[in-house]
DNA sequence: CAGGGGGGAA
DNA sequence: AGGTATCCCCCCTG
C-alpha cells in the first residue's frame, strides 16, 4: 500500500484509528467509521477512535460487509489498513451469523456451519449446562451441525457465548400474542393531519423488516427531538399486537397515553397505566421500571415483574433502553419469544452492558445521526462551547489540598462561574435560557445571587408545573434545574443552555441536556449550549469524556478560554 | 386521598 | 474510580 500524506487517518494494528480534525475531509471520514468505531479521544487535532467487536456486530446486524468496511477505512487512510486488522474485521464480522439459534420440530437449537467450533463452544460447562441432552443431527447431508437448547436458556446462551467471543443470531421466531386491532389515525385529536416523517416510517420499516426475516428485536436509535414516541406507536400499529411499554418514570408514562390516545385509534378503555398509583393492566399498557423493580426488601422477590406474564405480550417497547435496569434485563433475558423494541438517543452506557442490550434487546436496526436531522431541519442548530476559567487564589488552594474524592466537587462549584454565567446572560438577554447543573447547593446560591427561580427535587410538582408554564409563555426567560432536568419530559424548550456541572463523565447526560435546546425554533433555527469547566482540573478531564458522544455525532465544541474575570 | 417519610436503585 | 440527587415505590398519618 503507498503512502498517501494527503489523506486524514491512519488505521493502526491494535484497532484504534487516528483522524485528523483540521483535515478538509474530516468531516467525510468522520461519517465514514461512525457506523462500526467508537469515539475515545477528542483533543483538538487528532481524534482518536476504535473499532470494538459490538460495533462490528451492529454494523453486521444492519447489513454492513467486511470489505465494505476495509474498503471505508482504506479510502480515507494515509498508510493504508494493515493486513492483520482487514483480517481482524473478516473474522470479527464473520463470527455475526456463525452461531444462530433456531426453532425447528418443536426444539430450540444452536445451530452453525463450523461443527468443530460448536463443539469447542459447548465443551465449555456455563454453555453445556444449558443444552438438552442428545446429540443431534439436524439436516442430514448438511455440513451444519446442531445441538439441542433448553426452552429457558434462549437468552442465557446468547449472553454466555458472546462473553466467549461469539454472537448469536437469534432467528428462532416469536410467539404471535394477543391481537390488538390499531392504527395510526389520518389526524390527531387537535384536527392536525398526522403524517410520518420519513425517516420515522424508515426505522419502522427498519424494525418491521427485521420482524418478518431475521427475528423482529433490536435498537433504533434516534436524536432527541426525533419524535421517537411516534415511532414506536408506529411499530405498535404495524404489528397489531398486546403491547407493554416500559419507561422511565410517571410523567413518562403519561405522556405515552397521551400520545396513544391522540394518534392512534385505540378505545381509551384498551390503554392501561401500570405504575404506584394505578395497576392496570389492559391490551395495551405502560409501566415504569421503577415498579418493576420495586421489592420490599434486599432478598425478595420482585412482585410487579409478574406484569410481564399477565397478558400474552406480543411486543415490548423499552424506552429510553440505555437506562434499562440490571432486574430488567434478567426478565429480558427469559423472554426471548417475545418481540422487543428498544428506543434511545444514544446507545452508549457509562456501565458497559450494552453487550446485554445488543444481546436481550437485540442488534442495532437503525440509526438517525443527529447531524442529518439538523440538516433536515427537524432540530435546530446548535453551537457548543466549553468556557475554560481558572480558580481563584483560596480555592485553587482548597483544590490542591483536597483529598481525591473531593477534588471533582470543588472544581465543578467553582465559585467564578457565577461571574460568567451573569456575562452568558447578558449576552443572551432576550433568550429562553436554562442553567442546568448537578449540586443543589450550587444552583441554590446561584438562583439567590441572580434572583433566578430553581427547579430541584425538592420542588413540590405544581410549582414546577408553574415555572415551566410561566417559562413556556415567556413571563420568565432564565430557570435553573437540576438533575431534574434529566427526567423531566415537560421541560420547556429554551434556545440556550449553560451547563455549570454534571455527573461525572456522563456522555449520555450531556448529550440529553444538548436536546434540552434543539426543538426547531420559530425565528432563527439556532441554539447556544456552553459547558462551564474549571480548568486544568479533574472537571475537565470528565467533561472531555462527556463530549465524546456529542463529538462523534458531528458536533464541534469550541473552547474558550477565560484568563482572568475583571 | 393528599402529603410526607423511609428505602432502594442506577 | 468516583459519588449526588432524584425518582418511585409503599406505608403511614389525619
Amino acid at each position: 500500500m503507498s503512502y498517501r500524506p494527503d489523506l486524514p487517518m491512519i488505521v493502526q494494528s491494535d484497532r484504534t484509528i487516528l483522524l485528523e480534525a483540521q483535515h478538509p475531509q474530516f468531516e467525510e471520514a468522520r461519517q465514514a467509521i461512525a457506523a462500526f468505531a467508537e469515539l475515545i479521544k477528542s483533543p483538538e487535532y487528532i481524534h482518536t477512535y476504535r473499532i470494538t467487536p459490538l460495533s462490528l456486530w451492529n454494523a453486521a446486524a444492519s447489513g454492513m460487509k467486511p470489505e465494505q468496511v476495509t474498503g471505508l477505512l482504506g479510502a480515507y487512510s494515509k498508510y493504508g489498513v494493515p493486513p492483520t486488522i482487514v483480517r481482524d474485521i473478516h473474522e470479527t464480522i464473520g463470527r455475526y451469523g456463525l452461531l444462530r439459534l433456531i426453532q425447528s420440530e418443536g426444539q430450540l437449537r444452536l445451530v452453525s456451519s463450523d461443527p468443530l467450533l460448536l463443539r469447542e463452544l459447548t465443551s465449555y460447562k456455563s454453555v453445556s449446562a444449558l443444552l438438552d441432552a442428545g446429540e443431534d443431527s439436524l439436516a442430514p447431508g448438511t455440513e451444519t451441525a446442531a445441538v439441542p437448547v433448553k426452552a429457558y436458556a434462549r437468552g442465557l446462551i446468547k449472553q454466555e457465548l458472546i462473553r466467549l467471543g461469539y454472537p448469536v443470531q437469534d432467528l428462532a421466531g416469536y410467539h404471535e400474542g394477543e391481537d390488538c386491532p390499531v392504527s395510526l389515525r389520518a389526524t390527531t385529536s387537535s384536527g392536525r393531519p398526522l403524517q410520518l416523517r420519513a425517516y420515522q416510517q424508515e426505522a419502522i420499516d427498519a424494525f418491521y423488516a427485521a420482524g418478518t426475516v431475521m427475528g423482529g428485536s433490536g435498537v433504533l436509535v434516534l436524536p432527541c427531538g426525533a419524535g421517537k414516541t411516534v415511532i414506536g406507536l408506529g411499530v405498535l400499529c404495524q404489528l397489531q399486537k398486546a403491547t407493554l411499554i416500559l419507561t422511565t418514570n410517571t410523567t413518562s408514562v403519561r405522556q405515552w397515553i397521551a400520545e396513544l390516545r391522540d394518534k392512534t385509534d385505540l378505545d381509551p378503555s384498551c390503554i392501561g397505566e401500570y405504575s404506584g398509583e394505578r395497576k392496570e393492566v389492559r391490551p395495551v399498557t405502560v409501566a415504569t421500571y421503577q415498579i418493576l423493580t420495586y421489592h420490599p426488601d434486599a432478598d425478595s422477590e420482585f412482585p410487579h415483574m409478574a406484569l410481564f406474564s399477565e397478558r400474552d405480550w406480543g411486543l415490548i417497547i423499552y424506552d429510553e433502553v440505555h437506562l434499562l435496569p440490571a432486574p430488567v434485563f434478567r426478565v429480558t433475558s427469559g423472554i426471548q419469544a417475545t418481540r422487543r423494541l428498544g428506543l434511545t438517543a444514544t446507545l452508549v452506557r457509562e456501565d458497559g452492558r450494552q453487550e446485554d442490550v445488543f444481546t436481550l434487546i437485540g442488534p442495532k436496526r437503525y440509526e438517525m445521526p443527529w447531524k442529518v436531522l439538523e440538516e433536515q431541519g427537524w432540530i435546530a442548530e446548535a453551537t457548543c462551547k466549553e468556557i475554560r476559567l481558572p480558580f481563584e487564589g483560596k480555592w485553587r488552594e482548597a483544590y490542591a489540598l483536597a483529598g481525591a474524592r473531593q477534588k471533582y466537587r470543588i472544581a465543578a462549584e467553582n465559585p467564578r462561574k457565577l461571574a460568567v454565567v451573569q456575562k452568558l446572560l447578558e449576552r443572551h438577554e432576550h433568550d429562553q435560557v436554562l442553567i442546568i447543573g448537578q449540586y443543589v447547593e450550587q444552583l441554590e446560591h446561584m438562583a439567590k445571587l441572580l434572583d433566578i427561580p430553581v427547579i430541584t427535587g425538592k420542588v413540590p410538582e405544581r410549582e414546577r408545573e408553574l415555572l415551566y408554564q410561566r417559562f413556556k409563555a415567556g413571563e420568565i426567560n432564565r430557570l435553573i434545574v437540576s438533575k431534574v432536568a434529566n427526567f423531566a419530559v415537560d421541560l420547556p424548550d429554551a434556545n440556550v443552555a449553560i451547563q455549570i456541572s454534571g455527573t461525572f463523565g456522563s456522555r449520555q447526560e450531556e448529550a440529553q441536556r444538548l436536546g434540552r435546546i434543539l426543538r426547531p425554533k420559530q425565528k432563527e433555527n439556532a441554539a447556544h449550549f456552553y459547558t462551564l469547566v474549571t480548568r486544568d482540573t479533574r472537571e475537565q478531564d470528565f467533561a472531555m469524556n462527556r463530549q465524546l458522544f456529542l463529538i462523534e455525532q458531528g458536533y464541534k465544541y469550541e473552547v474558550i478560554e477565560i484568563e482572568s474575570l475583571d
